[in-house]
DNA sequence: CTAACGTACAACCAATCAGTTGTACGTTGT
DNA sequence: ACAACGTACAACTGATTGGTTGTACGTTAG
């Protein structure tokens, strides 16, 4: 079945493994953008673009509000940090502390400590 | 010319993009396994693990060493750092520091300060 | 109103991917 | 010597990917 959790990161790692994935991503973790103003700085195709930016979008990692006939893309960067974590469980699975992964695991679902700070 | 670093973020990305992939890295990360006993862990055919290992091998995420008839594989855990270190300057862009990311690649590209230390 | 803009989506194509089977080759144990 | 083991690699298949073009539709500016 495939734990939700696996889909995830495979959609996470997914969008990450394209260079102009990352380059939007870049952009819209820096401040929102339109699509179309996105699509200006690569030599493809605005539907191209467009397709580019709906993967980052499933993966959860960009969000877009319409604002009139715009539709402003802003990076998660709440996503990109659940990514770094689990990376760093994969540090912590080399340091044989593989028991302690589910109980962190827990820890960050009940009391959220790592979170954002604006 | 799609940058060095670029191909390398793509490898490791790409390579962390498959459960399948994920989990081998996570036991060679934990000790050393041989391919076929790696294998015996999957729904699939030795030829197939056999490819997911190469993936990984070809990311720089493992690495292998023959012992007799057997290869036996190991995660890199500095790979998987860099990774992790990729990720941060993601963050770091959405801190707003876009100014700085381009000072950190290039002083990268002169004199590799930030570089592994076995 | 209407022309231009920004977007959405479908259809198509070439390339890559994840899996298979089959073959070949060195290593090990008896 | 030789059978079984562990590996490597090529060839093939179906599914997915990254790109294209074309069409359609709401929104904005003259």
């Amino acid at each position: 079945m495939t734990s939700d959790r696996e889909k995830q990161a495979d959609a996470f790692f997914h969008a990450l493994a394209d260079s102009t994935r990352r380059d939007i991503l870049r952009r819209v973790l820096a401040g929102e953008h339109s699509v179309s103003a996105l699509a200006q700085h690569y030599p493809m195709s605005f539907a191209a673009v467009q397709k580019h930016v709906a993967v980052l979008e499933r993966a959860g990692l960009v969000s877009k509000r319409r604002s009139g006939r715009e539709q402003l893309a802003s990076g998660e960067v709440e996503a990109v940090r659940s990514v770094t974590a689990l990376l760093v469980e994969f540090e912590q699975v080399w340091r044989g502390r593989v028991d302690r992964i589910d109980a962190l695991l827990e820890d960050d679902r009940t009391h959220p400590t790592t979170q954002k700070e604006t």
